[in-house]
DNA sequence: AATTTTTTTTAGATTTGTCTAAATTTTATT
DNA sequence: AATAAAATTTAGACAAATCTAAAAAAAATT
């Protein structure tokens, strides 16, 4: 019922790279979390003692129920943290990724329930990421690529594809976060990118690819 | 410059036990961990090739100055918790040292200046111990033991002098915390017992063990 | 279908933190 | 001061989580 810390970030990782229904396998995963496949192995016989995952040797793996309740359980006090970090603590939008990767370890069942709370059942986490409730239910939330706006529609900003600190850094740059409005101008068919505007500052044009990874909501 | 939880676990209980002067023994540290004197030996061996204490073997040991600076960080960190998770999560009083425990080992510089600010630079714990800065600095309480008090003087508790279950337990069946205001009534010389009113309450009679745990501001 | 390449697992070593049992040192007692 | 008792350390073992190097299995290529 109670994991160290190292099989939570494997459980979690799996998580992530499982998605709806694909198996996954010794290297990703030890890319994902760099670390060596030999090490991976090791886990997870361990975890398949543990019932966690289904391994079959050398036919990759998936989580079972019981894994996937626990990963939720993990991401539910991971995104309830990022969330207090930068709705009450005023955190930067992306510094609180790598402090929740720590306080999500701290598993006391009753902290979580009360955070939560406290915080007022938030549904979503600073990157837009869906917060799984106590039973692990999460809204999926309702999404169009910032890419396939029309010209001259708005939207809001609700999540982004990935929180690698590359792509963060541009967002910083650009000042583009959760809940920024932004209204697309034009398309050009060239390259796909794009041209918007924040608010009444000058527009400007950003690449097909960091269109593609902005998420927003009419 | 950062130590695991279970070398943060040693600095905070050698701590603890050194007081003002005290040399700390092999077995105090071992009792007080719960754990074997030959797991403490080995510890501070490698404490000490950190320079975190001044240990000379079968001569007992007292933290470095470095050490006794990480100890107080520590102990910031695990108070400003407890305050957080009494004053914001509502917490029990008695319920909030053990999640600390483990918030604590969050080593984060950023996160605890974040959240002792957001929580108004708080100078006492929910148990009345007082939190350092973060220089290490911590005001010393001016504290009365409640049985020294006068008949008829009343008092606000204002810390316990530890956090043992077997005191908070008695504390909670009494109704007795920290701001608790108390009235001592009589002394009985018999036993040093004292009758003490808290309110419009019926009064009622205190062990003087009781009594010289509890800590006022007249 | 045979061979090469890639992926994965096994075997054995390492680090951290713990343990038991035995040896050593210190302290207390006669 | 000698001896007994208590405290402490050493020696050697173990579990968790990792690693490297080698072996084995699967996938890709010729």
């Amino acid at each position: 019922m109670n994991y160290s810390v190292s099989e939570e970030n494997y459980i979690k990782a799996i998580f992530h790279l499982q998605g709806e229904g694909e198996t996954v396998t010794t290297n990703a995963l030890a890319a994902e979390l760099k670390t060596r496949p030999a090490s991976v192995t090791d886990m997870l016989k361990k975890l398949k003692t543990k019932k966690l995952v289904n391994y079959q040797p050398y036919h990759g793996f998936r989580l079972s129920p019981e894994g996937k309740k626990t990963a939720l359980g993990i991401i539910r006090r991971h995104r309830l943290w990022e969330y207090f970090l930068s709705e009450k603590l005023k955190f930067e939008w992306n510094e609180v990724h790598e402090v929740a990767e720590h306080l999500e370890h701290v598993s006391s069942r009753k902290l979580i329930d009360k955070l939560e709370e406290y915080l007022g059942y938030p549904k979503f986490d600073p990157h837009g990421d869906p917060i799984p409730d106590s039973s692990g239910k999460m809204e999926s939330s309702p999404q169009t690529m910032l890419s396939q706006l029309e010209p001259t529609q708005t939207g809001v900003v609700i999540q982004v594809s990935n929180q690698s600190p590359a792509l963060l850094e541009l967002l910083s740059a650009r000042k583009i976060g959760i809940g920024t409005k932004i209204e697309l101008l034009r398309k050009f068919a060239f390259d796909g990118s794009v041209e918007i505007r924040i608010g009444r500052a000058a527009p400007f044009i950003i690449s097909e690819q960091l269109a593609s990874n902005l998420f927003i909501r009419k």
